[in-house]
DNA sequence: CTACTGCCTG
DNA sequence: CAGGCAGTAG
């Protein structure tokens, strides 16, 4: 077996055949199409989760009648950069644009110019958004039809996944004979559903097949005039997202007789896209082939950005050249010189979204969430969990953590109020009783919720745990703690204290301080 | 009956 | 942190 995938890996001939098939104009034409639909849902997308914020965003400057480039003070150096980084990559793009020579779709890639820049600020929020107030109306609204989104998305990329392994099982088939990568089988026995199948269909059988194709098809194509409808001037087909001219030519031509095309349009994955795969990336020891879920569950989880370098983080990359390049034994799907894809990488990619259960990254992010809510609703979980396929099981998983979250954190509220008691007592010394980011407690809660300590800690949850360390110290210094049940009136202080999560957790992923400034 | 909380245990 | 349980609210 391991002797198989050895084997498959070796002989550059494969390569130059996986190369010169992934440089055939209809495969091509296919692989465009399916990315357009993806950028189509990738807008989508945006609005659903991004729309909101950025109302809101707009409505701040508005107010403070500043520009984040404007903006001075320690506080806000985080947007600064951010702004900077934005404006940049605003210039790159709009060379990329004058290029083009297409009009119309200004208005689009405005559009994702602002998914793009409210992404990279909605990174940089540490700071709670205390001043909000009430919680939103249409929250689940537009939850519901995220969610749908979410299962369009993932199907649509795994079709996209779907081209690049039908390269690398034309590969198999031209190295060794009927090569079988052999998965967990818990792994194929899940219900995972039509995109686990599709592609694993796929791996286990070693052939090129067409799943799920025509239905599907057909719903997306119609998905897809839906959103073209809402510009009716538009051509259907926007020149970044096909090659020149894809369509017309002959389906059957042999690929050898195929012309080389010098350029062609490739557009990746959208950032946030990429964030929710980037994990994929950041587990040099993970197999080079088949990671389990075992694997992939112990692994460390959260999100490093360190290897963007080689991930760009643009919608698009304008005009390049798409071809099959192999690196310390992997493949790599490269554009432009910079590789996107990897057998391992698709690996993974497929597993975010198909995935049933939570992984340590979900922990982590509802850790950071502890820091805001300590009482959240489920369907407030479902809302800030958006790649998580929620069920009865997970749900009560997930409400689980935060009972135990909630348990260390009296707990600890407790133990300090004793202690503080005990030393009123004995020493006569009135305790200041606060949760300074300078105090044990603060170390304490910090290790356990924030254990990477690459999230800052809201100041509110200081407050809140100031809260609940003096009605802990009242509450035994007046004797109350002889009651059976005298923590409930505490519990009953503390889950109003609840404030709306910062919408960088509305994202896929774990929002992490700096994460993108290195 | 479900959904949720909290307590206890390993 | 998860499993099991009792209790509560709707």
């Amino acid at each position: 077996q391991m002797e198989q995938e050895e084997g498959m890996m070796e002989g550059e001939d494969e390569l130059t055949e996986v190369k010169r098939k992934c440089n055939d104009t209809v495969l091509m034409a296919e692989w465009s199409q399916d990315v357009m639909k993806l950028q189509a849902l990738q807008e989508k997308v945006w609005r659903a989760f991004g729309e909101k914020a950025e109302k809101e965003e707009k409505k701040t400057k508005r107010l403070s009648g500043t520009r984040c480039d404007e903006d001075e003070g320690t506080v806000e150096d985080e947007e600064d950069v951010t702004g900077e980084i934005f404006h940049k990559r605003k210039d790159e793009l709009q060379k990329d644009r004058e290029r083009r020579t297409e009009r119309g779709r200004e208005g689009d890639m405005e559009g994702i110019m602002e998914g793009s820049r409210l992404w990279l600020e909605c990174g940089g929020l540490t700071r709670g958004d205390w001043d909000g107030g009430a919680e939103d109306e249409d929250e689940e609204g537009g939850q519901k039809f995220a969610q749908a989104l979410k299962l369009e998305l993932g199907s649509a990329v795994a079709r996209v996944i779907d081209r690049v392994l039908r390269l690398y099982t034309e590969m198999m088939d031209h190295s060794s004979p009927p090569a079988t990568i052999s998965f967990h089988p818990s792994d194929q026995a899940q219900d995972g559903g039509k995109v686990r199948d599709g592609w694993m269909g796929l791996l286990t059988r070693g052939r090129v097949e067409e799943p799920m194709k025509e239905k599907e098809d057909g719903d997306r194509e119609q998905q897809l005039k839906n959103i073209n409808s809402s510009h009716p001037n538009l051509p259907l087909h926007h020149p970044s997202l096909t090659r020149p001219t894809p369509l017309p030519h002959p389906p059957l031509l042999p690929p050898a007789s195929q012309p080389k095309e010098t350029s062609s349009s490739l557009p990746l994955l959208h950032y946030s896209m990429q964030q929710l795969f980037s994990r994929s990336l950041h587990h040099p020891q993970l197999p080079h082939l088949a990671p389990s879920r075992k694997d992939y569950l112990n692994s460390d989880p959260f999100l490093e950005f360190s290897s963007h370098a080689s991930f760009p983080p643009l919608p698009f990359l304008g005009h390049l050249d798409p071809s099959l390049t192999r690196h310390g034994g992997e493949l790599y799907l490269t554009a432009g010189g910079i590789s996107f894809l990897s057998f391992e990488f698709v690996l993974n990619l497929c597993h975010v979204y198909t995935q049933e259960g939570l992984s340590p990254c979900h922990l982590k992010k509802a850790k950071l969430m502890f820091f805001y809510t300590r009482y959240p609703s489920s369907n407030t979980l479902k809302t800030y969990f958006p790649d998580v396929k929620f069920n009865r099981c997970v749900t009560s998983q997930m409400i689980k953590w935060f009972s135990n979250f909630r348990e260390f954190f009296y707990i600890q509220m407790e133990r300090f109020a004793r202690q503080a008691v005990r030393d009123a007592l004995t020493r006569g010394r009135e305790n200041q009783l606060r949760v300074g980011r300078d105090t044990e407690l603060y170390r304490i809660l910090n290790m356990h919720y924030n254990k990477s300590n690459v999230y800052q800690v809201p100041e509110r949850f200081i407050e809140v745990s100031e809260v609940a360390l003096r009605e802990f110290y009242s509450a035994i210094w007046t004797g109350r703690d002889s009651d059976p049940c005298w923590k409930k009136g505490i519990y009953k202080i503390i889950c109003k204290l609840d404030s709306p999560l910062p919408d960088a957790f509305r994202m896929p992923g774990c929002p992490v301080k700096n994460h993108y400034l290195g």
